[in-house]
DNA sequence: GTGAAAGCGCTAACAG
DNA sequence: CTGTTAGCGCTTTCAC
């Protein structure tokens, strides 16, 4: 097992190199202002040591460390490393390294992780963050932060057109010739579920759906599963699933009644993870743009950082669009003979 | 927009408390230390003034920052956010705060993470990384370092049970009546496809399976499908994966020709990782620990960090099980009559 | 117990 | 262009 030793100094170049420790330090952070020559002596001095500036010593004095913190719910739910993954390679692309805190969904967690990883960070990505909004306020007073999948007023955030993505669903299903259509909820808590509520009341009157609700409900499979008997009673064609895991879920337990799917009901999930592609039928999903999510957050994150004024925090919004799988189908043509009721599930 | 104030100091928490700063210091770092009443009033006036000690400030004295990296080749591979996980948790618990880089399964980017990392952290945990066994040592020597899912001379590591787990799987399938089974390799450069591979002729040649390899694959859906064709032509009745989504990626490749899972042929993958659930049928599966790998990653690095003098470095194994599932059942009857080899898939 | 002073590794401001 | 001198915020001797 190797040794580890202490790592060369700035001042153990300076004296290896023959010149004064401020100009190791400048042939490191303004290479402008050194004489080329001088400064390849002391970058080959260097290398020959070892020798890596040290960042947090840096950090003392420009007050700037290039961490970003990002606190997420949930980090095995995919529609988090989605994000994840293109926070960070926004974040490394603009020099920035990414600390995780996974909450694993409890408000208290969250609040442990951000005091903890504040004072270290330039900046914090708050996920589906479960706090309130005077919560994140009072956070955002002490660190620049931007708040993902939700909008918060006064605070800088990024979310997507969940009004568009389930306009074309309502659309999508309409033209297959769907009356109706069932809204099956998740956590009572989440922005994104009464955003997406809203936008499906809105879209169903204007394209002329029927709209019911269902829930709340856990995002998960089992969430799903217990979402069937409700979806069934509400007797719609068509439902449309505040996830894409909660709609697998959904699926799977109607399989268990004498439902089947696409033929008696469609059913239509949000977040086009990864799951969708690899349920069978595929699961007809709106699309979130989750990468985008991330990098988009990070980037703007960083701009202001780097001292951009942008006078206004209005949410950026992110196009979300309707990826059409095997989970949607015309209704049974007997329309008036709705499917059945009984659940037989597990 | 809230506008950002620079954090009070140790010095204006002593100034407002009418105390020297190295009182609040002490206040901090060990109470036991200082007269009860005034660490008490110390402790009020930092509340008051929000003040939080500089996490990296203190790191410049005590040349220890509570931060560890953690390095992954795809954060979105399902594999890696369960180790993810379990590393989190455990080093949330152990006071320590994760930095993540993904590198996107390039060496290179693995090479500028760990660059850029390294001298900001603690320690480093390298899960399934792309570097060879001298990349790692020299980058041991710099800080402490533990390799996950590979077992390196000299460098602490903690695997699972590759051979365990393989041998279950050569029990099964000989159990339900194979006689034969091709091992459907993933990427080249994996020691932990070496490491099944090999696990596999040992076991297979124990319990009388006849066995052929396939390959090099990517481990993806795609990769998945395209070994088809050489599975077939290896004429196996099963099939053993590098991994789940490979396997996946094969079984519905398959069913784009005439062979049908399980009936025609059995289907195992490796890890249990979400999509083995998910997948219609049900893939049978070598279940790895991955989050007992994260969290024991951590904890190892952790005790090495604090003085720990563990003299071996003989990789810590974590076992493995079967995880049984539709994808796997007995073979044909008649078995003098192979499948179907003639590929019509995509 | 508490205060004063030095220093962690680096950058920044000021001379030259 | 380069050297000198102060700190950044905190911990750590060493006195008292």
């Amino acid at each position: 097992m190797a040794r580890v030793q202490r790592p060369p100094t700035i001042y153990d170049v300076a004296r290896a190199a023959g010149v004064a420790p401020s100009t190791v330090s400048r042939a490191f952070s303004r290479p402008g202002r050194v004489n080329v020559r001088t400064a390849e002596h002391i970058r080959a001095v260097a290398m020959d040591l070892g020798y890596h500036t040290n960042p947090f010593a840096r950090g003392l004095s420009t007050s700037r460390n290039n961490l970003l913190a990002i606190v997420v719910p949930d980090i095995t739910n995919p529609f988090f490393f989605e994000i994840i993954r293109g926070a960070e390679s926004a974040a490394a692309e603009a020099g920035y390294t990414l600390v995780l805190s996974d909450t694993q969904e409890s408000a208290r967690l969250e609040r442990l992780a951000l005091e903890r990883t504040l004072p270290m960070v330039d900046g914090v990505l708050l996920a589906s963050t479960r706090m309130t909004d005077a919560g994140i306020r009072t956070h955002a007073k002490q660190k620049p932060l931007l708040v993902l999948n939700r909008a918060v007023a006064d605070t800088p955030s990024v979310v997507t057109d969940n009004h568009l993505g389930t306009r074309r669903a309502a659309e999508h299903l309409a033209g297959l010739g769907h009356r109706s259509v069932t809204y099956v909820a998740g956590p009572e808590a989440s922005w994104a579920d009464a955003s997406r509520w809203l936008a499906l009341r809105d879209a169903a009157a204007e394209v002329g759906l029927r709209v019911r609700r269902v829930g709340p409900h856990q995002p998960t499979l089992v969430g799903g599963a217990q979402a069937v008997e409700g979806f069934l009673a509400s007797r719609a064609t068509a439902a449309l699933c505040y996830n894409d895991i909660l709609a697998v879920g959904l699926m799977r337990g109607l399989r268990s009644t004498r439902v089947t799917v696409p033929d008696d009901v469609s059913v239509v999930g949000f977040d086009n993870t990864l799951v969708a592609e690899l349920v069978e039928p595929g699961l007809t999903t709106v699309s979130a743009p989750l990468r985008a999510l991330g990098a988009t957050g990070v980037q703007n994150l960083v701009a202001r950082l780097n001292g951009a004024r942008t006078g206004s925090t209005e949410p950026v919004v992110l196009p979300a669009a309707l990826v059409v799988r095997g989970s949607t189908g015309a209704p049974r043509p007997r329309q008036g003979r709705a499917p059945a009721i009984t659940a037989k599930s597990a």
